[in-house]
DNA sequence: GCACTTTGGCAACAGCGTTGCTTAAGTGGT
DNA sequence: ACCACTTAAGCAACGCTGTTGCCAAAGTGC
């Protein structure tokens, strides 16, 4: 049932079985959100026999994950009760380590953030120091979850710019600061806070975030348009990293065969037209290219909407969201393929790629880990 | 354990454990092919204990879908016993209708052709008569396999250019042939045929195939130039066709903003810049083209491998794979990602298209029904 | 107040992979 | 030639999964 044949493991046993039909309910739960759902519809949208939906429900909520929460109007018979997921009985920190600061957020199951911390940081100090403030930032929003034994923290979610190794949390060479390359921040970083920890780029974890605020969509992409340009992109609903975990190096993409010289030693990537358009404050060509890059995105994997965000796009929302739309409706309109595929921003500044990191960790209790994801 | 949990269904009960692990130990034994695989190797790489995959093992030979074949020398004890597929007990007809021509293949469960017909065909013509023709050719092929109770034809998949749902069945717009949009060819062909019928784009049955030729590459990337240009995905080992399967439309990505009109009423789409070089005799550039959207999507996906095919490359192999090589090459240089993906041309001519569409049909005996898949 | 509908738990069940143990079938030392 | 050892693979008992059949609970509507 795991789509990831080829990966080693794959084989499934009965306790493999439980954990994977809790994790569709509690994916359901999540999703109905504070306003819950029967036992009769879960059955109805997982295929399972009403019966087994109530004795799973039921260890769910022997285990506080779970609790009735009201009942619906009658349809002539007895009424159904409604469930909703506790909150408050699981949360995770994600962790965004950007250039220039960083952002620790404690959310709950439902993806709520309960505590938030910001602080200037400075990525090119030398690891020990940057790894340290990260650990403090971690137990400080920690602090505000509830120390019950049954509400656990899941683990530490690590968003940071530049390309790394999801697999082993071993960081590549982060765009400007080389003494990056080949740490091992995920070990590090568990050892320095006591938790499990997931790395990932922050294009994905963002992608990850904001592909679960909307739900229903399977296939999804964020394009973060800030000092450079990337995108994280989730494929029937789980995080795409490719192999060497890789995937999402939209910026260099080739928009401009011959076009003007760019940093990667290319020509003509998408990245370079983009930024040097905004950087000579022609916004609407900024936009237009951006659109273009996102409409070959949308045709080429039928992406269900796409998502922009970061820094620049944040300084002319309404721009930019506007122009990648006139190019995805203008290209949909000619292929006749129906309603062209809605394009929003990410509200909330940096935040999204905090509260993503937050899911990296979380996605795995819900059954969301993808090909390159890590056991629980 | 089924990655698309967004999708209806996903919850797994007993019968489907027994066949998830089935498949997954039947999609081993044929990646072993005639040499065969151990026992205590299929237990390794799916992580079930030995026991289990004797068990399972037991009733694929039961089935007549396995069978011991030989023995390993020994480490020290008992020899293991190795195990191998009995490619005979089971067939599937691959369809190709191509504007022209009809293949129709019978390929059994290692994917082997055993019986192959080759037709004009005209698809303009009225769509009975297109059917009535396929039918027949289905049943040409059909003949060859032998009619035990056991050894069954699982179903017929066809392959046809255009866009179309794979999920229902029905075509769409096919390009030049606009007596088809909207016709049932899935359930025509399957009443015609009193076979189960898969449909699907020509590029994904191809990239399907081909995927499965060379093992151990779970994101890889078919492109096909022939009167036009477009591209199958494999992704995580299963075909990836979108919400609206309508994944794969890499002719018309931007490759040159405001570069040549393009038929499809946009600029300096691939397709267009391809096959003008093409046209005029510079297959040089026309490689080099090819290869920049080649090298986009491979930086974007993280694709582990790149294999060209249709009439246009095959007119001259040599120059696009060693142009579309270099371009990837070069970009890899630049990322310093490692070893640059490998680039390859797929033979046989059409024969690829119609082997690939059986394995639509066999895809999920052997566990890799993708989020589109079609169940048994 | 009674007939009916619908929800949801209890108990028995079939069948999955696992565990513990035994038998089969080799190698290698003496 | 024999025996100790190693490795492979089947048998039997087991725990636990979702399923099935049945019944109690809790509503509606005439």
């Amino acid at each position: 049932m795991n789509r990831s044949n080829s990966r080693s493991g794959g084989g499934a046993n009965l306790p493999a079985l439980r954990h994977h039909n809790a994790s569709l309910v509690l994916d359901l739960l999540r999703a109905a959100g504070e306003h819950g759902i029967s036992r009769l519809e879960l059955a109805e949208r997982t295929g399972l026999t009403p019966q087994a939906v109530s004795k799973i429900t039921a260890r769910l909520r022997s285990e506080g994950l779970a609790t009735e929460a009201g009942r619906l109007a009658s349809t002539g018979g007895k009424p159904r009760t409604v469930l909703r997921l506790v909150p408050e009985a699981g949360h995770a920190v994600g962790l965004h380590l950007d250039r220039d600061e960083l952002t620790a957020v404690l959310v709950d199951l439902a993806g709520a953030p309960v505590a938030t911390r910001t602080a200037p940081l400075d990525l090119g100090a030398p690891a020990a120091e940057v790894v340290a403030t990260a650990a403090h930032a971690v137990q400080t929003v920690r602090a505000a979850a509830p120390r019950t034994e049954d509400h656990r923290v899941f683990g530490v979610g690590a968003a940071l710019p530049g390309p790394l190794d999801h697999r082993s949390g071993v960081l590549h060479r982060v765009t400007g600061f080389p003494q990056w390359d080949g740490y091992p921040l995920r070990d590090v970083l568990a050892e320095a806070t006591g938790l499990p920890v997931v790395v990932d780029k922050d294009t994905n974890a963002a992608a990850l975030g904001l592909a679960l605020r909307e739900r229903g969509e399977a296939d999804f992409a964020y394009l973060h348009l800030g000092t450079g340009l990337g995108a994280g992109l989730v494929l029937g609903g789980t995080l795409h990293r490719g192999a060497r975990t890789g995937a999402g190096e939209f910026g260099h993409q080739t928009l401009q065969l011959d076009g003007p010289p760019c940093g990667c030693g290319g020509r003509g990537c998408i990245e370079v037209l983009c930024l040097a358009a905004a950087a000579r404050g022609d916004i609407a060509e900024a936009a237009r290219v951006l659109g273009a890059g996102a409409a070959n995105l949308v045709g080429l994997l039928d992406i269900d909407r796409v998502v922009l965000g970061g820094r620049t796009v944040a300084a002319d929302e309404d721009a930019y969201v506007g122009g990648v739309r006139a190019v995805i409706e203008e290209r949909a309109l000619r292929d006749g393929t129906g309603a062209p595929v809605p394009v929003t921003v990410a509200g909330g500044g940096d935040r999204p790629v905090a509260e993503g990191a937050a899911q990296l960790v979380l996605a795995p209790v819900f059954g969301r880990a993808g090909e390159g994801g890590v056991e629980d």
